[in-house]
DNA sequence: GTATGATTGAAACGAGCGTTTGATCGCGGG
DNA sequence: CCCGCGATCAAACGCTCGTTTCAATCATAC
C-alpha cells in the first residue's frame, strides 16, 4: 500500500529492538506498527534475524565509513609524527552522535538500539557482530598504539573496550537520564564533547603497574 | 529432590540468563539443567521476572553494601578533606570484580548477566534497577563532587555514567575479548586496576565547554 | 501411625511466536 | 486484452512459552 514496504519495517523495527530488545519485539508488533502485513518481513527479508541485520547494517555501515574518514584526516594532519590523541578519539567516537540532533529524536530508537546490541552476550551475535568493525579496529587500534607508545597491547585492548563501554552506556541511557533529571539534559554534541575529554584522559593515564605491585604501593 | 531446590533455580538462572539472556532463556532451559519440575519455578518465586529479581538481589545487595563500607573507610581515611578520587572511584568498582578469581570462573555467568542488565533499556525494569542503586548513586555523587569541586551537576551526571559504562561493558565483553585474543589476557584483578586508572584519569578532566565554544576553539 | 502442610511431579492450558501457504491484487510489456 | 510477475493479504501451521492444575510424595508433630 504506502510508499515503500522495506523501508517502514526497517524503520519501525529499528525503533522497536531499540526500545524493547530483539526477543521481546515480535514481528506482528512490527508489522501492525509499520500497517504491513505479516508475511512481508519474511518475504522481503527472509527472517526476523536477517531484519536485524539489515536494521543494524543499514545504520553501521555509514556511521564506520565516517569514522575512518575522519581518522585519515587526523592522520594526515599529523603527518608522519603521530596523530592526536584527541583527534583519533574525536574520529571514533562522534559519527554515531551526528545522526542525534535531539536527545528525543527519531534517531533514538537507533541510539538505544546500538547501545542494547554491544551488551548483547550471545557468541554467535558477537563473531558475526565484531567482523563488521575488523577494519575500524584495527586502524584505530594502531593509530592510539601510535599516539599512545607507552602502552602495551593488552592495556590498549582494555582501554578501547573501556572507550567503547561509555560510548555504548551513553547511547543506551543517555535518554533515560535526560529524562529523569533536567540537571543533567546537554544538547547530544555537549554530551559528545564531555565523553571525548574523558576517553582522552583516561587513554591518557599512565599504564598500570600489575596488581600485585599495585595492591603492595597502595598499603 | 536434591539439597535446595530454590538455590539450585537461582544457580542456573544466573548462568543462563547471563549466557543467553532474560528472554531467551526459558524456564523449562533451567528446571531441566537444574534436575528440578517446571512448576517448582512458580511454587518458589512467583513467576519467571520475580526468579530474575531475586537471581538479581541476590548478588547486587552485598556488592552495593561493600561499595559504602568501602566509601565509608575512604572518607574517613581524608578526614575533613575530600577523599582520595582514586579511593572513591576503587570503593565503586572494585566490589563487583572481586566475585571473579579468574575470567572463566563461574561467576561469569553473574558477570556477564550485570553487564547484560546494565544495558536493558527497557524503562519499567530500569526504574526498578536504578532504585537498588539510589543510595549508592546518591553517596558516590555527593564524595565525587567533593573529590571533583570543578564539575558541575551535569558534568558529574555524564561522568558517572561513563564510568558505570565501562565497567558493565568490562563485565560483559571481558571474557570474549580474553577468549578471543590471548594479547589481551590478564588477571581480572589486573584488569580491575586499569579500570580503576582509566576512570580516575577521566573523571578528573578539565570540565568541558559548551559545543559550540569548543568547536569555534577546535576549527 | 496418622494427620497436616509444604514440596514435587506429570500433564495440560491458552496464548503468542516465527514462518509458510496459496489466493489475490496491481500493473507494465507483448 | 491478458499474461506474467512482484507484492500483498488472510489464514493457518507447528511449536514453545509461562503458568496452572491437581494428584502424589515427603517431612514433621502429635
Amino acid at each position: 500500500m504506502a510508499i515503500d514496504t522495506r523501508e517502514r519495517i526497517l524503520d519501525v523495527a529499528e525503533r522497536l529492538f531499540g526500545e524493547r530488545g530483539f526477543q521481546a519485539t515480535s514481528l506482528r508488533d512490527i508489522t501492525t506498527e509499520a500497517g504491513v502485513n505479516v508475511a512481508s518481513v519474511n518475504y522481503h527479508f527472509g527472517s526476523k534475524e536477517a531484519l536485524l541485520a539489515e536494521v543494524l547494517e543499514r545504520r553501521l555501515e555509514p556511521i564506520n565509513e565516517r569514522r575512518l574518514e575522519l581518522l585519515d584526516a587526523a592522520e594526515a594532519r599529523a603527518g608522519d609524527g603521530p596523530p592526536a590523541l584527541e583527534a583519533v578519539i574525536r574520529a571514533f567516537l562522534s559519527p554515531p552522535f551526528h545522526r542525534q540532533r535531539a536527545w528525543d529524536d527519531d534517531g533514538q530508537g537507533f541510539f538505544r538500539l546500538v547501545g542494547r546490541i554491544h551488551a548483547e552476550t550471545n557468541e554467535d551475535f558477537r563473531v558475526t557482530f565484531v567482523k563488521q568493525f575488523d577494519e575500524v579496529f584495527r586502524r584505530f587500534t594502531a593509530a592510539l598504539h601510535r599516539a599512545l607508545p607507552h602502552l602495551d597491547d593488552a592495556d590498549m585492548s582494555w582501554r578501547m573496550l573501556f572507550m567503547v563501554g561509555s560510548m555504548a552506556f551513553t547511547m543506551s541511557w543517555g535518554p533515560t537520564l535526560v529524562a529523569r533529571g533536567p540537571a543533567a539534559a546537554r544538547d547530544p554534541e555537549d554530551v559528545l564533547e564531555s565523553l571525548v575529554l574523558y576517553a582522552a584522559a583516561g587513554m591518557a593515564a599512565p599504564a598500570g603497574a600489575p596488581a600485585a605491585l599495585a595492591a603492595a604501593g597502595r598499603r
